[in-house]
DNA sequence: GATTGATCCTAAAGCGCATTAGTGGGCGAC
DNA sequence: GTCGCCCACTAATGCGCTTTAGGATCAATC
């Protein structure tokens, strides 16, 4: 009876040094491309490794100093917004197309605030667990960089301006000024001039820098009827803040959401207003995904590709890995989808 | 200039060892609460370790047989599904809660297939890096079973039917086939006769289950027209299915969606030509999330708490860590929301 | 034919921890 | 007063790997 089967044992390399009869140092030498071993013995230490099937022990390797070949992904949001979001299981899918191929695996854990997450980090640093971290959501005046200096541990921050005070950290970002300077072009070129934008959460650096941008570009253009609504990137206060604004005495004619759900939640509670879309007011979704084109009207949407930036955002750390400088790099702005939600405005 | 300021030091047990004044191994000791050390060393021994900041290097704690310290979890499922579902970034939230409590680090791949996945699992295994492992989306006749079986490696099967061929791995399920057979019920009572059920990903072993319940619901009523089809889980199969089945020359009056998504995508298809929901057709999505209160109407949904499962699944594996048997756990049945998207059968 | 030098390989130490065996001192028992 | 025992602790070993320091062999050099 086969009751409990013993787990199978796994090979090591002073099993492959016996079978192949040599030292086990010539073994590491013949496994890890390193000089001291002749081209012959070499091949025979690989062919006999491939056929027990051996890998070498993350656990050994990590204690002998070759790092844990781990990265670490803290999402720290609270939990009810994590639940329809497009963004991140893309972003994380790209991240382990690069991860995937150099055999680093991806430590991924969801934290309840930013003291939470830093705790975390000094946990997986102490623990030796990871050699590296993706940090996602900065804010201005971020304390993790701050502990990610402090820890020596190699990171790339997703979606942070270029900071110069944390000269060993990389950086990953998207021209969001741009892309809202692009859209409040267009859309001023469409006639609207009370433009309402629903931000997401207060504090997060793209967040502020969106607003920023807004503001300038309203200055610019002379628009004293533009604004920022910040919210916390949930359908509830997507809709909540829609209807509020929509009530006012002189109601926006755009509105731009800072992702896809509340975009998605803001033309339903407009609707309900009695506001059609695009006749009364253009929706603009900050953030393209299936979800887009599952309302009507589709919503037109700033598009980028999430999964690319996970993989650029990994490509960088594996650089920073490597023992490469700490470097700045900016992903192609995102570029507006016009769909059906977007027209020119209403001439009151 | 602090050019590159070098990273701390962390502390080992030697460092406690030397400010403590004892050896490494009553440090071990009274770390580990083991016999062997005074209450007063011991708690010396706890109060210079805690000020150091000290944590055990998983590392080393794995090479002395201890165990990594961390679980896996495999997703895989062609990438244009990952986009918008609420499920697995539940699912995950609730996994990590349990973990988190115990230290255990979530290790988290994606992976193309399953010879991908089952080709993640040896490499986990022979790299020593996880402990167990959650799998998801088992299958009729899954490979991932007999592998971990021969691996001897814990698993958790998460949503998977009992299975009295793999004694050693743990299940968490829920009863699809009753859930099925109350949405029946209901729908029947409503008069509905001519019901399809847009089904998820062929194969899968709970999306069988529902096809099967679902047979066996209609043949115990009389009811001919009635059957499933698969899809991939995406919105633009969703919508297609949604538009084959109603073109038909009698169309269904009542559709069952595998997941929130398609449904959300077949009742603006279904808006496209022509049929009013509920009022022509009722829909129904086998999944609750904001997603069902994003669209008009609002969707009725079965409801079940993803994140509790999580919490389950994470739990029975942390037991079967523990030592303890493998069990064959049944979460709660989905519970019937019924909003907007559900009434009495057109009587044609 | 002894000296260098390269080449291919082995021996040994160390990473941080757990664990087993061993050691010394205090104490009760006879 | 000696024996033995338990307690509190230390020394030493091993986990699987990398790496440094050597050792053996052979060819080329003066």
């Amino acid at each position: 009876m086969p009751a409990k089967r013993p787990a199978a044992r796994r090979p090591t390399m002073k099993d492959i040094a016996r079978r192949a009869g040599v030292s086990e140092s010539a073994v590491s030498f013949a496994l890890n491309d390193r000089p001291g071993v002749s081209e012959i013995t070499r091949d025979r230490v690989r062919r006999v490794a491939e056929q027990l099937g051996w890998r070498p022990s993350t656990a050994a390797r990590a204690l002998s100093g070759e790092g844990a070949a781990t990265v670490g992904f803290v999402l720290a949001r609270p939990a009810h917004t994590l639940g329809v979001d497009s963004f991140f299981l893309q972003l994380v899918s790209g991240i382990q197309e690069v991860l995937a191929r150099r055999h680093l695996g991806l430590l991924f854990q969801v934290a309840q605030d930013l003291d939470d997450e830093c705790a975390v980090y000094r946990r997986w640093w102490a623990e030796h667990r990871v050699d590296g971290v993706l940090v996602v959501d900065p804010r201005t005046d971020d304390p993790r960089q701050d502990l990610l200096d402090e820890l020596g541990l190699p990171a790339v921050v997703i979606g942070g301006a270029p900071d110069e005070r944390h000269p060993a950290l990389s950086t990953v970002w998207a021209d969001d000024a741009g892309a809202m300077a692009s859209l409040v072009d267009a859309l001023h070129a469409l006639g609207h001039r009370r433009i309402v934008h629903i931000a997401g959460l207060p504090g997060l650096a793209h967040t502020e820098r969106r607003i920023r941008a807004l503001r300038a570009e309203a200055e610019r253009r002379g628009l004293t009827e533009v604004q920022s609504v910040t919210t916390d990137y949930s359908d509830a206060e997507g809709a909540a803040v829609t209807r509020r604004v929509l009530e006012a005495p002189a109601p926006p004619t755009a509105l731009i959401y800072d992702n896809d759900v509340m975009a998605v939640a803001g033309v339903a509670a407009a609707a309900e207003l009695g506001f059609s879309v695009p006749a009364d007011v253009s929706v603009v979704a900050w953030e393209d995904s299936a979800l887009c084109r599952m309302v009507k009207p589709w919503l037109s949407a700033l598009s980028r590709d999430s999964v690319a930036f996970g993989r650029t955002a990994a490509t960088e750390l594996t650089a920073l890995l490597d023992g490469g400088p700490a470097r700045r790099v900016r992903v192609p702005v995102p570029r507006l989808i016009e769909r059906d939600s977007t027209g020119a405005a209403r001439t009151a």
